[in-house]
DNA sequence: CGGGCTTACGGTGTGCGTAAATATC
DNA sequence: GATATTTACGCACACCGTAAGCCCG
């Protein structure tokens, strides 16, 4: 369970297809498609529904991305705060 | 931002100490030093007060600690998101 | 001397990119 | 033929463990 993993499967959810994830991670297309795979095969379950057109999320991917989302999302956070923390930092003689 | 490093902050912290956070994490000291110590220089600003018989966290590592709780929960309830849907998966026939 | 943190060094594993293959329209 | 995903291969980076050093009690 990496974080690049949660983050390649919000993206894919927000694209629509695992080219448009890769775009946006500025990272390959077979990059996220390992990525995916990985997390597939770490909790077993398809999290992806593949159709020619693209990829969809099945029930359990929907379910996780979820958590996903959180996930990233508050790890955004933490990485702001740091910079906060840095901004009040060198006040602390 | 690894998350690694957010564990390491979030034990170090409830431990009060990298020995013990070390031992929490099944990895050695100098494995937290340098994944705290990453963390203390990507951000610029001081985590840890360095004391001889062991470390507290500054206010803004208590800040960043507040954060990487939450992360380090998200990540673990995503982890049980996925083991449910892999007990639920099977059933998608 | 003992306990704890840090630095240096080497090995191993993982993630990434490039290249090639498959399938749909 | 164009687009989208997947697989295979090789490489570079990062994490970890071992060993050695430093500080304080």
């Amino acid at each position: 369970m990496k974080i690049h993993q949660l983050r390649a499967l919000v993206e894919i959810a927000a694209t629509g297809s695992i080219n448009g994830a890769a775009r946006r991670l500025h990272v390959t297309q077979p990059a996220v498609t390992k990525a995916v795979r990985d997390l597939e095969d770490e909790c077993g379950v398809r999290l992806l529904e593949r159709n020619p057109w693209g990829v969809v999320p099945t029930a359990e991917g929907a379910a996780l991305l979820q958590r996903a989302r959180t996930v990233v999302r508050e790890l955004e956070r933490a990485g702001k705060t740091s910079r906060t923390s840095r901004a009040i930092a060198p006040a602390s003689s």
